[in-house]
DNA sequence: TTTATTTTTGATCGATCAATCAGTTTTATG
DNA sequence: CATAAAACTGATTGATCGATCAAAAATAAA
């Protein structure tokens, strides 16, 4: 029985990283404070450190979550399906979808990540080994095997092509309002169009 | 006369700017206080309030010369050139030695465009019109241009292929710093093949 | 019910901040 | 030199912040 006791914890916890996320995305990391949080939760501040040791770990485990969902989201897309090259578009695909629809996620995703900073005052965007870009890994992976199993042209450099492809996924969140000015599914036929010209024969 | 009658103000105006660039570039945005820019700037918080209307007018200021720095940088790279194949390329290489070499004006860019916030509490980056986007609407006119002068193929979206170009150059602020992992020419060499992949018969 | 543990509150504390301003020094002009 | 305008200082003010903590409420176990 000792794992249903006292379980309200991690409801609570994800209640505080949801109103942590509309807070800023609404005002963004700087004006972001402990006291909104809690007012948007219902709740106190004393409670957030009851159940986060601090604001950084709030943010740290808001930027967990976050990165999750994203993953989730995405990687979910591109393991129904088999080819290398149908993943490949799959996490195009997804990976544009998900910048272009879910923007508060988005946004507050960046708050974060341009702003904590661990230890040694080195914030996330700038770190070696970033907890968002197992993304990347995956990206870089596939295109590796694309180019191993010669279904990708030899010449390609996985890593500047997963650079390139990221770069054009992440900019889709800028992508206008109005979907009739440039919708992210025209945005996404031309994105893979043009990685499509990027690695095949 | 009038004109050379306490000119100081201009020279201490972007003695200031540059110890905010400084002070961002250390210790970010969020932890940047107009104190610790009069420290590094070695005078005191009443100048910085006597020069600027307030942090904001600091920082607002600061960006504008952060953009005009690297808007000068890059257009001096493509008016050397006379063809638009040439000048596309320039703008290409320009932008990517930009982003990489000069890191720390690149970094203390970000953390404004990132944090500061209009009167609707919009953040720039969020922004239709951005200050930093003159190069956006550059690049665009190249390429409208290209396709005009049936020099790059017509199935192209001027708007997409910007965006590509732009997530390209803005991720090489990203490179690793050791050079011999992924040098910037290395990956400015790829990204140049691939852009003239997408737009070359 | 009694007891122990977890959960929650809200007041409080020390620190830091942007901005202000009275007063001082520097500079240019006549 | 005298005067006025510009440049500059640093202490102060009021606001806000993250964190703390004693006390209370809710919950589960015995």
């Amino acid at each position: 029985m000792k794992n249903k006791q006292y379980m309200i914890a991690d409801a609570r916890r994800e209640q505080i990283i949801h109103a942590a996320i509309e807070v800023l995305t609404e005002i963004g990391y700087f004006s972001t404070s402990l006291s909104k949080i809690a007012n948007k939760a219902n709740t106190s501040t004393g409670l957030i450190s009851y159940h986060f040791s601090g604001k950084e770990d709030l943010m740290n485990n808001t930027l967990l979550y976050l990165v999750e969902l994203e993953k989730d989201f995405i990687i979910e897309r591109v393991e129904q399906k088999s080819s290398i090259l149908e993943k490949l578009m799959a996490f195009i695909e997804a990976g544009i979808e998900y910048r272009a629809t879910k923007r508060g996620n988005t946004t507050a995703l960046l708050e974060i990540v341009f702003n904590v900073r661990n230890p040694d005052n080195v914030p996330y965007f700038r770190q070696e080994l970033r907890p968002e870009d197992e993304l990347s890994v995956l990206l870089e992976e596939l295109l590796r095997k694309g180019v191993e199993s010669k279904a990708f042209k030899d010449d390609l450099d996985p890593r500047v092509v997963t650079m390139m492809i990221r770069g054009a996924v992440s900019l889709s969140m800028s992508l206008p309002l109005d979907e009739s000015v440039l919708s992210f599914k025209h945005y996404t036929e031309q994105v893979t169009k043009n990685v499509l010209k990027m690695i095949h024969h």
